[in-house]
DNA sequence: AATTTATCAATAACTTATTCTCGATACTGT
DNA sequence: ACAGTATCGAGAATAAGTTATTGATAAATT
């Protein structure tokens, strides 16, 4: 009878609920009504007892014999990711990146919605990119606080990256996602997950070299490869 | 006397080794000759026993009451993480993500070299993307094949993300950065690296959704802000 | 109706990652 | 020259995450 459960879910395991929620969706259009978490586990290469211990964790649970009700199971992700309810954000920054965030049009499933895109450059600013408005970026705070905007994307320059953050907490942003190449100093209420590319494409290439000085020959042949990919 | 370690190195380490060797560049620039891991793990909010533990997984040592020598760590973090030799990779989907990449001009400091791009639209082939040809998708195999490619990079939709995986490897790529949102099949050798910005995003949004759970209202004023940033 | 089997649930063991503690070292100032 | 102190280095303790094991349950089969 505990009224709200905060119960703290480790990292990892909340990368893994969107990887179910996509396969579980692709069963939901086959009609199929329920999936073992050792089908889960052999979809997605990982261990049944993990799959099960992750939606424990997201409060889902199947029945023995039967295995986990494909729509109780989508739902309770969505409603445990707070899908449910779509917040609105602002992005900062209408580059390259940015631009290519404002056309992901499938973010809205998953509780994010793009209102508008703000820049310092007056060339962007009155456009519209992939539907969104571009809006100045001294209009910034001011309109984050009246739309009561929680979430804000930061694809600037890394230079810039810090000041934009805080505007965007000025205007009353609890959570900021953040691609720019830096680590912003916010207080420790603030959500901040950081999307440094530079950082992921380290270990590629550390584990590349790696693997060449291992084994520096090519093994991989066009028959080898089908086999190996149908295992 | 071991000839080359092969020491494996944990993934949290890998992502933040290159922390370090921003922030050490940083110093590098302002001439400054050493730091200690104290200092480091400071300006990182990290802890700075794993500093050292990190960088001494990279094969870096310091000097007691001295420190680490900057110049030093910034040259062995790049030896260790490949970033050395640049290798060339492909970057099959000039949609508004793959376009992006292609403008990421410091991915060269890290030992990732864009050469081409390839895509299945009539209408971008031909084309040139951030001074990047774009190609079409059916020479993939054989050029990479021809140029030693070792890196492939995926942007491509969900849908068209194993098959171009595939060809990939049949050029002889080793690794790969996928940007789309599934999972590979791919034989055990081969390095793939996910950037799927919806499991990204689920995170986000979770701890979004329960620190509005707890905590509805917004503490943040700008004084208070401020201060909470200079700490 | 009993038995078998597939499946979830809960506990335990193991592995891995982080933090703590102590000792060694080398610079600094008197 | 010597004491003091900041710093690294290595090993131990703690914590977190993953995998394995066992038990219970419900459906299918005979």
């Amino acid at each position: 009878m505990n009224t709200e459960t905060p119960r703290t879910v480790s990292e990892p395991t909340l990368k893994r609920l969107p990887l179910y929620h996509r396969f579980l969706k692709e069963l939901l259009q086959r009609e199929q009504e329920s999936v073992s978490c050792t089908d889960i586990g052999a979809e997605l290469k990982l261990d049944p007892t993990q799959v099960r211990k992750d939606l424990e964790a997201a409060g889902i649970s199947g029945r023995p014999r039967i295995g986990y009700a494909v729509p109780a199971v989508v739902d309770g992700i969505e409603l445990f990711l707070g899908w449910k309810k779509v917040s609105e954000a602002f992005l900062v920054g209408a580059g390259s990146m940015g631009s290519a965030l404002l056309g992901y049009r499938k973010f809205e499933e998953c509780g994010l919605k793009i209102v508008a895109a703000f820049d310092s450059d007056p060339a962007k600013i009155g456009r519209k990119i992939h539907g969104k408005h571009v809006l100045a970026l001294d209009k910034l705070t001011n309109l984050a606080q009246r739309m009561h905007i929680l979430i804000g994307i930061i694809t600037v320059p890394a230079a810039e990256a810090q000041a934009v953050a805080e505007l965007l907490l000025e205007g009353g942003a609890r959570a900021i996602w953040n691609f720019a190449p830096v680590r912003l100093r916010v207080p420790g209420h603030i959500i901040v997950h950081n999307e440094d590319l530079y950082c992921s494409l380290a270990s590629l290439s550390q584990k590349l070299a790696q693997a060449l000085a291992v084994d520096p020959a090519k093994p991989a042949t066009a028959r080898g490869l089908r086999a190996a990919c149908l295992s």
